[in-house]
This record gives C-alpha cells, sequence and structure tokens, in this order.
RNA sequence: GUGGCCGUAGCUCAGUUGGCUAGAGCGCCUGGUUGUGGCCCAGGUUGUCGCGGGUUCAAGUCCCGUCGGUCACCCCA
C-alpha cells in the first residue's frame, strides 16, 4: 500500500467497514455528537465555529511560552505572498474562541456568553493509545462571568455529557491555584520549600523551579511525587477571596451530586488559569487517561485585549469520550432496499426508487449487476425492513412487490402509489 | 526524542530444531432455486510472508539494516 495516514492520523470509516477499534466509524461519532448537541442545549450554551489555523503568534500569547504545547508540539508554516506571517494549526480551541469574541465584539452585543465548539486540534506529538496527531476537541467557554456556579456549571454540564455518553467510569478532581493577589505568594513559597533540596528532584522538575514551580506538583517521577507531596499546597496559600471562591464551587458540586476530589496535584499545562482548575479522567483509558480539563481563567480576556473579565471553559478529547464508552452504534438501516428480476427492469425501477426517495422515505438498489439471489442477499445485509421486488409480471401490472424481510413469506403486490403509504406505515410502527 | 513489543490473505491469526506447491477460521463470490435473503451444503477467490541486503544446497523462519505500526516515558484531550 502506497499511502497511509500521516502519523497518529485517523479515517473513521462507516460502520460497515468494521475496523477493528470499535471508535472508528461515523455512525457512532454521528451518535455521540448529537447527544453532545443536546446537552449543550440543555444547559443554554451556544455553537461558535472558528479556523483550524490562526497566527502563531496567538497561540504564544495565549496558551504561554513556556507551555510544551507551544514550546515543541505545533504545525506551523509560513504563509504566503509579501508579509509572509507564520500560521500554526490549533493545539487547543480556547485562543481562537477568545479571538473570536473580542474580533466580533461579541461582548459589546452581551456582557455574557456560553459558548461550546467541536472541531479538530493538531499536536506534533509521539502518537500512543489514546494520543493523536489529530485529534478533536469539544469545549465550552463561559466569558464575562467570574461567578463560581458557571464553574460548577461547566464541570456537570461535562459529568452529564458523560452520562448521556454512556461512559461510567470516570472521576472529577479540582483544584485551586489561586488568583493574581494570592499566586505570587504561593510560587515564593514554593520555591522556599523546593530549593534546599533540589538536588533530589529530576532534571525536569529542576528546570521547572525558575521557569513554572507549580509543575512540580504534577511531575509523575516517583522520587518527585514523594518529595512534593510534602510541599505547601496551594489551598494553603490562598486569599480569603479565591478560598470563598472554591468553597461556593464545591458547595455546587456537592448540590449537584457531581462527585469530585480536591487534589492539589492538579495544575493543569497551560499557563492562562487561576482559581479554579479542574480535570476529569477515566480509568478505562491506558497511561493517557485524561478525559477533558479546564478551568477558570480571569486574566486571559484582558491579556488578549479586551475588557477586564472572568471566564471559565474545559477541553475535552471526543476520541478519548469515544474510547471510554463501551457501548458502540450501528448505522441506520435504509427502508427498503428494491430488486430487479431482469436486468432490463433495473432503469424502471431505478425510477421507482427515486419516486419513494422523494417522498421522504430511504431506500437503495443493487449497482453492481448482481443476480437475483444476490440482490436479495444485499437487501438482508443493509437491514432493509422491506424488499421491493420488480419482476415482469408486476411491470405489466404497473405494481412493485414489497417483501417484508422480517416475517417469512409475507408479500403482496400493490401499485407504486399505494407502496410509499404501506412502506412509510411498516416502517413506523 | 528515547525504550519495549509487533509486521504472513479483506479481517483475526497459525506456521515446529531453517526443508516439498505458504495454511486455518471468518468474510467475500458463484451455484444448489425460470423470480426470493438469513440456516445448511458444494465449489471458488485473494499473498511483493513490510522493504533491502546477508548467511545457506535451501529463509516466512537465522543475522544486519531500514520503514511502518503499537505501547510506554514526557506531556496532555
Amino acid at each position: 500500500m502506497k499511502f497511509r495516514t500521516p502519523e497518529g492520523t485517523r479515517d473513521i470509516p462507516p460502520a460497515q467497514a468494521e475496523v477493528a477499534e470499535r471508535w472508528r466509524n461515523t455512525a457512532l461519532w454521528q451518535s455521540l455528537e448529537a447527544k453532545v448537541r443536546d446537552c449543550f442545549a440543555r444547559f443554554g450554551y451556544e455553537e461558535i465555529r472558528t479556523p483550524i489555523f490562526e497566527l502563531t503568534e496567538l497561540f504564544h500569547k495565549s496558551s504561554g511560552e513556556t507551555s510544551d504545547i507551544v514550546e515543541k508540539e505545533m504545525f506551523s508554516f509560513k504563509g504566503r505572498g509579501e508579509k509572509a506571517e507564520s500560521f500554526s494549526l490549533r493545539p487547543e480551541l480556547t485562543p481562537g474562541t477568545i479571538r473570536a469574541v473580542l474580533e466580533d465584539s461579541l461582548l459589546e452585543k452581551k456582557s455574557f456568553w456560553k459558548l461550546w465548539y467541536m472541531g479538530p486540534a493538531f499536536r506534533g506529538e509521539a502518537p500512543q493509545a489514546g494520543r493523536f496527531r489529530q485529534f478533536t476537541q469539544l469545549g465550552v467557554e463561559a466569558v464575562g462571568s467570574a461567578d463560581p456556579l458557571i464553574d460548577a456549571e461547566t464541570m456537570i454540564l461535562f459529568a452529564e455529557i458523560l452520562k448521556s455518553a454512556g461512559v461510567a467510569a470516570w472521576e472529577l478532581r479540582i483544584n485551586s491555584i489561586g488568583c493574581g493577589a494570592c499566586r505570587g505568594g504561593y510560587r515564593e513559597a514554593l520555591r522556599a520549600a523546593v530549593t534546599p533540596e533540589l538536588p533530589k528532584y529530576c532534571d525536569n522538575c529542576r528546570r521547572r523551579v525558575e521557569r513554572n514551580v507549580f509543575r512540580i506538583l504534577d511531575c509523575k517521577v516517583p522520587d518527585c511525587v514523594a518529595l512534593s507531596s510534602r510541599l505547601p499546597s496551594a489551598i494553603d496559600h490562598t486569599c480569603a477571596a479565591c478560598r470563598g471562591h472554591m468553597e461556593a464551587v464545591e458547595g455546587a458540586l456537592k448540590g449537584a451530586g457531581t462527585p469530585y476530589k480536591v487534589d492539589p496535584r492538579i495544575v493543569r499545562g497551560l499557563d492562562y488559569y487561576t482559581r479554579t482548575v479542574f480535570e476529569f479522567s477515566s480509568s478505562s483509558l491506558g497511561a493517557q487517561n485524561a478525559l477533558c480539563g479546564g478551568g477558570r481563567y480571569d486574566t486571559l480576556v484582558r491579556d488578549m485585549g479586551g475588557p477586564d473579565v472572568g471566564s471559565v471553559g474545559f477541553a475535552a478529547g471526543v476520541e478519548r469520550i469515544l474510547l471510554a464508552m463501551e457501548q458502540g452504534a450501528a448505522a441506520k438501516p435504509p427502508d427498503f432496499f428494491a430488486v430487479a428480476i431482469r436486468p432490463e427492469l433495473r432503469a424502471p425501477l431505478f425510477e421507482a426508487v427515486n419516486r419513494l426517495r422523494r417522498t421522504g422515505l430511504s431506500g437503495d438498489m443493487d449497482f453492481e449487476g448482481r443476480s437475483v439471489k444476490s440482490q436479495f442477499r444485499q437487501a438482508n445485509r443493509s437491514g432493509a425492513r422491506y424488499a421491493l421486488v420488480l419482476g415482469p409480471e408486476e411491470a405489466a401490472q404497473g405494481k412493485v412487490k414489497i417483501k417484508n424481510m422480517l416475517k417469512e413469506g409475507e408479500e403482496r403486490a400493490v401499485s407504486l402509489d399505494e407502496a410509499a403509504a404501506v412502506l412509510r406505515e411498516g416502517v413506523r410502527s
């Protein structure tokens, strides 16, 4: 085979292709997409769509220069012409979404927006179970509110998505990393606590002390985990306002019956988070077990040149949700499959099929000139409830025969006009 | 970028200490039925054994290289 998908990318064929990985079929995707849209609608979120590439600079400004994502995982390319700016395929959708909110002056029209999105994102990492170079993110951004209830709402919403998708094995962990007022103090407290034992930490962590101490907390090297478990936790260093915010978030989660755990090790890899951060993970996933990550970002909109308003959002991996849900989905079978007894009847049959389709029924026929037996085999395989049979006898009377594929021996000849009614009646029951 | 494992039919895989013409199950096709599917029966179809080189009388099998996949580290959705 000469051509294959680029490393870390996947095709999603129709369900009948029966590829080994159950999640790779468009029937399953469509059913999840429908459920997800329904959840967003029930919670009052509206869809926004943005380009899949943006100016590279946008990601540097928003996601943070030191985050791994912009540091080494972006697919960047030069634009055309004189200016030849650098563009990048989006590694996440939050920056583009906020950019759009500002560019289209959404906040001038309404001071608070609940937006959702779903679309491809790209990161140049080494692929692995549940990790792809092109993957699909779905997420929300609630822009223009500092209300702790909206933090809780995004989490409750995602839990609802998991429920309706049929993902049972999940866990929600939350943390507060403080605001502009208290984060600096915590940073210093961390540095002070880490420095004396610095040689005991891994190479990575030693670099993190200067660049981003907080990330030491989510290092997975066993020695570092042991060391960092004794470090001061963010919650103890947050200001009264941040503590109050966290308590309100927890209260709302409890009230909604959404189970969660406070985990001081949740830090997040992106620079823009403030106060609430959270992560949904699933034990049925493998090493890459994060389903969804999110949190509050109270300074991002302002940093990007917009008004000083608070926001909160999350992003989830659609492939991972699909991977974690155990039930499959089959394609919807057509209402009928038409069979021509003689090759010369294929043209009139084709006409009949199209007439029935125009009435709203779904149906198909053979396009390979197969034998009658084979056509019935196809009818059976398609899952159609009815076979529509056109042979010399029926043609002579201007009729077609309708055969019920589910009931042995049930056949009746009717005029084409009646056929539509009979099929619709049968399909409905 | 680093490391482990794996590349044989459309799919899942077997293939012994190197040894006849490379196999099974499933699928697919045709027939058993002047115009009837599923079940059954009969027959049929498909291979660059990932690629290149080496050892050997002989390589799917051993060696080297290479490409691809996969899992893990890292990081994250």
